[in-house]
RNA sequence: GCGGAAGUGGCGAAAUAGGUAAACGCACUAGAUUCAGAUUCUAGCGAAAUUUAUUUCAUUGCAGGUUCAAAUCCUGUCUUCCGCACCA
């Protein structure tokens, strides 16, 4: 027999599965149904593909081939998430045209993934910075814009004086990564898509889901929905404003109140304002810190007092000094607070800071920090120094309060959202252009279907630029058009869309990648949505996640897709850190190229070991003895033909090795614990090995149950054996489950309750003649004397006697 | 800071419902095969003792608790990783 010779047999069958386009689905397959299997496709960086990419897309293959022998139809797609910030600067340093970068990234990157022997169907394949992808994408964002989705609201942005707009990973503690000079927070108009509009069902519709728990958690954290009061101030000198608060119950606490430094009502107070060139300075100064660091804790709370400035506590007429901080944040609630000292640790400290009085309102300890609401809700609590309220446990004052204010007529309540709308803009050349037209006369109109895509016009420079525009606003004979309404001399928008934008429906694409028509029949919408498992990285698991589902979800309140929810699972891998624990990176030199391993083990090898490394969601160190590991067990299951005699049916002597394996390798698949899956192949492996001696109906099975891992061997295998059923047409083994019941037990024995040794006893013994039986153990009578006080059996399981 | 996840041998890890902790694999040690190396095979691999086959002890980040029984449940605590809105 030959010995096997992975590159022969891998290179075989990777051009017969190519020729014979054996992984082409079509939408409809009579007989079978639709399963849809997709991970998320990766963005062509220059450095190919990285040992991560294949532990995600082995695992995912995996599921797809095992989905294939059930004898369902399944569409498990591939493609590229082109545009965005890297490819663009790597443009930028190599002095070529983005287009360039990512078609040769592209290139590389398919013949290594072919080298995998993934079963994608490529005639699906996708790329989101192809004109005929990003026409959708394009004809996608104008519904948002004609549903009212889409609008142009003034944002803060990232603003360098020498390199204009930056992302936030441009800027490193306050100043630009390339020119160091000092950023500050800017205003723009930019393009948003009305996210907030859909937080309401993007929690709900979680319900339909199955994601892994802490998926869910995260993205309803992100979203951060909060019930709470708005309460209208007025203020003494003239004017009012208002606050949300989700502890209205602490309203009698209030000693000062906090407005964010760019709320419109610090610049309309400027008059009465008495320190004002103070307060402008606080202003400035804030201006040049990122949400992030203003959140932060543990720093020193700053602010500024409104000298002259006094509010009025609507409870009880009280005047309450206003100041403004950098901790309050413009974007949320209504960009001012009611603080309470007493019961809020960040106002807390801004009062140690200040010198202001604390007033408790909630009883308890609160000489050292704040008592929160985490503290006293639900615990009976009552409240004090509230007037009529005073005694009242905490949730009934909560009600109370809230009644009286609102007959009051200054407070209502509110549903909050941390949730922003999605800034839609970016002052980038790398991106879709966002194809909406600025007329005079008509205001912002969409171009019209028949003129899309908007193409991104080919330039010289493409870099960003001083005064904070797109590039494109640069090309004249670009940006001037016609009005599509009244036809008047008009201007293109010149912003793109975030990298974000792509990814967030090429889900869809793949069930109808190549029309021309519509950015997906709704038809082929209907055969493969929801999908069945979706994977890709924890970074995803909020972001992405969310922006995808609501597309979907506009989508499908417009009648254009079928499912209200898209992924019925969400699944994330971990990363694969090089062997010193650290990330692979060049600079390092622990990167581990898949190529290299290839050449060395072949991919099966590769493919079985990154299923086996660990937990598929764990993050795992490169091992380079490893793969050595895997290859030495497919050289077994090779060898497993010496053993070979003609059989029909499971032998006795196997029957309870194979059966548990079927069990088990089934089992683990489907809840994607491939590492476990795998070693119960090993044990059915060495099971085999004891005997040396397997029929062709046992080897049979075997092939089957490692195919989904390591598909080259086994339909090399399959066709060396020449057994009578194709491999195309063969199906996942049967379990015979009797098989797996025992008739004699090794049951543990425990003597207050620690191991003292087992026995063997018959499926269900009884109690009584259980115990007889260790007392005639000399090993284990040992331990008994006569006052046996308690007996905790659980059947087949263990035996615990206290004595 | 906020939110999420995770801590088990020398290493990667496993452990349906709280029920024999360390399956499977790597590395290592000894032996066999070999001119030698690689490969392969056989045995060992928490610690200590020993009559060599058994005994004792320890053990799942740390400190407590619940329970006949805890890696698993509870309380507190420490550490590491990921996300935080213009990177995708």
């Amino acid at each position: 027999m030959e010995p096997y010779d992975f590159k022969k047999i891998e290179e075989k069958w990777q051009n017969i599965w190519e020729k014979e386009k054996r992984y082409k689905v079509n939408n409809i397959e009579p007989g079978k149904k639709n399963s849809y299997v997709l991970i998320e496709f990766p963005y062509p960086s220059g450095k190919g593909l990285h040992v991560g990419h294949v532990r995600s897309y082995t695992a995912l293959d995996a599921v797809a081939r095992k989905k294939r022998l059930e004898g369902k139809n399944v569409l498990f797609p591939m493609g590229c998430d082109a545009f965005g910030l890297e490819a663009e600067r790597t443009a930028i340093k190599e002095h070529k045209l983005p287009q360039e970068i990512v078609s040769r990234n592209i290139q590389t990157f398919k013949e290594q993934l072919k080298m995998l022997g993934l079963s994608i169907d490529w005639e699906r394949e996708i790329n989101t910075c192809d004109p005929n992808y990003y026409k959708w994408t394009q004809w996608l964002f104008i519904q948002f814009f004609k549903h009212g989705l889409a609008e142009k609201q003034e944002t803060l942005v990232n603003f360098c004086p020498n390199c204009g707009v930056l992302a936030n990973e441009e800027v490193e503690s306050g100043k630009c990564c390339q020119c160091h000079e000092e950023i500050t927070q800017k205003p723009k108009s930019q393009w948003i898509l009305k996210m907030t509009k859909y937080a309401e069902k993007l929690i709900n519709d979680l319900k339909e889901t199955n994601y892994l728990e802490h998926i869910k958690t995260n993205q309803i954290n992100w979203i951060g929905k909060s019930e709470g009061v708005q309460v209208k101030f007025e203020i003494k000198q003239g004017g009012s404003f208002e606050i949300f608060t989700t502890c209205i119950e602490t309203i009698y606490g209030i000693t000062f109140m906090v407005l964010a430094p760019e709320n419109k009502l610090v610049k309309s107070l400027k008059d009465k304002i008495k320190n004002w060139k103070e307060v402008e300075e606080y202003i400035s100064l804030t201006s040049k810190k990122s949400d992030f660091e203003r959140q932060e804790l543990n720093k020193t709370k700053t602010g500024c007092k409104l000298e002259g400035i006094i509010a009025i506590n609507p409870v009880n007429n009280k005047e309450i000094p206003v100041y403004i901080g950098d901790f309050v944040l413009a974007n949320y609630g209504t960009g001012a607070v009611m603080a309470v000292p007493a019961h809020d640790q960040r106002d807390f400290e801004f009062a140690k800071v200040k010198n202001i009085p604390i007033i408790q309102v909630i009883e308890g300890d609160v000489t050292n920090c704040a008592l929160e609401k985490t503290s006293y809700l639900g615990k009976n609590i009552k409240l004090m120094n509230s007037e009529e309220f005073s005694g009242m446990t905490v949730e009934e004052a909560k009600e109370k309060i809230t009644e009286k204010l609102i007959q009051c007529n200054v407070a209502k309540k509110v549903t909050n959202y941390k949730m922003r709308d999605w800034v839609f803009s970016r002052q980038r050349y790398w991106g879709e252009p966002i194809p909406m037209i600025y007329c005079e006369k008509c205001g912002w109109q969409p171009v019209p279907d028949s003129q899309l895509p908007v193409e991104l016009p080919i330039v010289n420079s493409y870099e960003t630029s001083k005064d904070g525009e797109s590039p494109l606003s640069k090309i004249d004979n670009w940006v001037n058009t016609k009005c599509p309404c009244c036809g008047m001399p008009a201007k293109r928008e010149t912003d793109t869309m975030p990298g974000w934008a792509g990814s967030s429906w090429y889900f869809m694409r793949y069930c109808d990648p190549k029309n021309d028509k519509e950015f997906a029949s709704l038809d082929s919408l209907k055969a493969w949505l929801p999908v069945d498992i979706y994977n890709g990285g924890n970074e995803h698991t909020t972001r992405h996640l969310l922006y995808a589902r609501f597309w979907n979800k506009f989508l499908y309140d417009i009648g254009l897709s079928p499912v209200s929810e898209p992924f019925k699972t969400r699944i994330s891998q971990g990363i694969i850190l090089g062997s010193n624990g650290i990330k692979m990176s060049k600079s390092l030199g622990n990167v581990v190229d898949p190529r290299d391993i290839i050449k060395e083990y072949g991919a099966d090898s590769l493919r079985l070991w990154e299923s086996f490394m660990g937990d598929y969601s764990e993050t795992v160190n490169w091992n380079d003895n490893g793969v050595k590991s895997c290859y030495r067990f497919l050289n077994k299951i090779w060898e497993m033909q010496n053993f070979l005699i003609e059989g029909d049916k499971i032998s006795n002597e196997l029957s309870f090795s194979l059966n548990s394996a079927i069990k088990k390798v089934g089992n683990d698949i489907d809840e994607n614990k491939f590492n476990t899956a795998i070693s119960a192949l090993m044990i059915l492996c060495n099971d085999i090995y004891k005997i040396k001696k397997i029929n062709t109906f046992e080897y049979q099975i075997i092939i089957k149950l490692i195919s989904p891992f390591a598909p080259h061997i086994a339909e090399e295998l399959w066709e060396r054996c020449k057994f009578k059923e194709s491999f195309k047409e063969t199906c996942w083994p049967t379990l015979d489950d009797s098989a797996l019941i025992k008739n004699t037990i090794n049951l543990p024995v425990q003597i207050n309750g620690k191991m003292r040794g087992t026995i063997s006893i018959t499926n269900n013994q009884n109690q009584d003649e259980i115990i007889d039986q260790i007392k005639k153990e000399k090993n284990l009578s040992k331990y008994l004397d006569n006052s046996i006080k308690k007996v905790i059996y659980v059947p087949n399981r263990i035996i615990n006697i206290i004595i």
